[in-house]
DNA sequence: CTGAAAGCGCTAACAA
DNA sequence: TTGTTAGCGCTTTCAG
């Protein structure tokens, strides 16, 4: 472990001020060649290298890059929702020129935001102290996709909401009356607001929820299997089912191939999330499209404007899913 | 834009010194109950938020941040080879404390590496100029996957001829004696040494390259449907297939469908890369699995000691890729 | 063209 | 328990 050395180190040695080493240092054009290139040389001999901290304390420059929590569980680089935001943050950094911090976080630790101007939460579950601590020390946060009641903190959601009715709103435009659902795990705001969803574009035309089309399900193929038994099992059995989730409508598909039962020909599914998966596989899915790019582009944009005082207080969006239509719905042959 | 309040500005308001502030906001405990709840109290109303550079300065805390420089192209965040990296990276940063500030950029702006006190770089091929600076600049630096010659700078790369060769002699070690290869680009390191590896183990078991047999790809599936028309109108065509990439591989494959030849009883291929696409699709792909996340998580650690000048001078490590069996491949039915 | 000196905002002895 | 006083390593007037 070496002694740090220091500007003073590098001026002593060459000779000079340590004014000058920092002029050769910023490339001021009024140094003496002969000098500078003493200079540089001694740089290069003692490998000296700026302390960047100090530069920017006695620069005073604005400290320009935000912070990114994620929870640090395996796969996370894997799920195609961390990935799309992730990718949305950089491109919207790259714009504003702001550095990404990447904090991959179990939650437990106290997150030092050491040089964060800001911090945007992909994941609240398991962040949620975190973010009441940042909240607390006056940090700038916005929190993604999570709508958060108990503290006044900024967030950019999805239109769960909107989505599930987008979704089934299609299914009966296609002339479906006999329609299904599968529903997210209702602890969750996605899960209730996608059913919320599809009761409302149910109602909207005059459509009754049936009970028995209704399968509380909470995300997991297992239980999109067993809604799917069920609805087969029944005397009059839907026409189109509108899965929370693409995993669960792919699964549904897979019962159905199982049954015989053709998919679009005999039941339209449709999904949630345009997870690529669904392009694979028998019949490409049609399914709701969440803007998570944009929403993480967004998330960069409105933390940078808090940070600079631009805005004022906390803000709030939510953002409106997209139907991406694909091979796994038709009208109903019946 | 408001004047930016400061660590006196809350003494002042709280009728404290400056260090008194400084102790609440470290939370040290022999601060009177009533005092530091006064402070607080103005910490809040003036939304005070610490100057973290400052703090950095004043503890002379060491800069324990690794930028990871990723080139900014669309797809980049979807592309296997730079997701596994992250992971890795990722991970290593995770358990070494450290941060991750992700630079993604088209290689042209010059990088200020702010508060980075090391780079690793993912792709040198566009970043080749802020590699130069960096090093000029004595900031410690590891390039991935590249081998660079020009430049004394540490890498940590696979051994592609390894790789190669590993392919290869699995095919042998099956008994297959008519081997042929479809190679990467004939540009790119990674092309030229995967070939080498392919050339060594047939040397090394004594069978003749032949050279209708070499067929030089691009690593594009236009190629090697050219290779594998060619091998296929062989009069006596190889019995099995080395590619220089899944996706070259995945291409034989389809071709050898169109044409009625089964895979493997017919002919073996082997792929590199273990894309996930070679799972998916009529037979699984054996492959050649380059170790992604661990060259990521070794390329932390690197950079770590390197940084904390625990290793002097650069460092060259090359990994071993690993052979992952699958269904593509078998015995020669002749 | 060069250097002395005064900070940048905060922490950390050292006294009081 | 609190305040005074030096710095942390560098930039930046302002003289020379």
């Amino acid at each position: 472990m070496e002694k740090k050395i220091s500007i003073t180190d590098v001026a002593r040695r060459a000779n000079v001020s340590i004014t000058t080493v920092s002029r050769v240092l910023n490339k001021v054009p009024t140094v003496n060649k002969e000098i500078a290139q003493r200079v540089d040389q001694v740089i290069a001999e003692l490998k000296f290298r700026p302390n960047p901290t100090a530069q920017r304390l006695a620069k005073g420059t604005q400290n320009t890059a935000v912070g990114f929590v994620i929870p640090g569980y395996p796969g996370i680089f894997h799920s195609f929702y961390a990935v799309e935001l992730m990718r949305g943050i950089g491109h919207g950094c790259e714009t504003l020129r702001l550095d990404l911090i990447f904090h991959i976080t179990d939650g437990r630790n106290p997150l030092r935001s050491n040089f964060a101007g800001g911090l945007i939460f992909a994941d609240i579950i398991e962040n949620l102290p975190q973010v009441e601590t940042a909240v607390h020390e006056n940090t700038p946060c916005l929190v993604i996709n999570h709508i958060v009641k108990d503290l006044d903190v900024s967030y950019i959601a999805v239109d769960n909401v909107k989505g599930g009715f987008t979704a089934t709103e299609y299914l009966i435009n296609l002339g479906h009356k006999r329609i299904a659902t599968v529903t997210g795990n209702m602890q969750t705001q996605a899960g209730i607001d996608r059913f919320e969803g599809f009761q409302k574009a149910l109602k909207q035309h005059g459509i009754d929820c049936q009970p028995d089309f209704c399968f509380k399900g909470d995300y997991s193929r297992r239980s999109a299997r067993q809604a799917a038994e069920r609805f087969f099992s029944l005397e009059h059995p839907p026409t189109a089912v509108f899965a929370a989730s693409d995993d669960m409508a792919l699964e549904i598909i897979s019962v159905a191939m199982e049954n015989g039962i053709k998919v679009p020909e005999d039941i339209s599914i449709i999904g949630f999330d345009d997870n690529p998966a669904g392009l694979f596989g028998p019949v490409a899915l049609t399914t709701i499209k969440q803007p998570l790019f944009a929403m993480g582009e967004e998330a960069v944009k409105v933390i940078y404007d808090i940070m600079m005082d631009k805005q004022i207080g906390v803000v709030h969006k939510v953002l409106a899913p997209d139907l991406i239509v694909r091979e796994s719905c038709s009208q109903p042959s019946s």
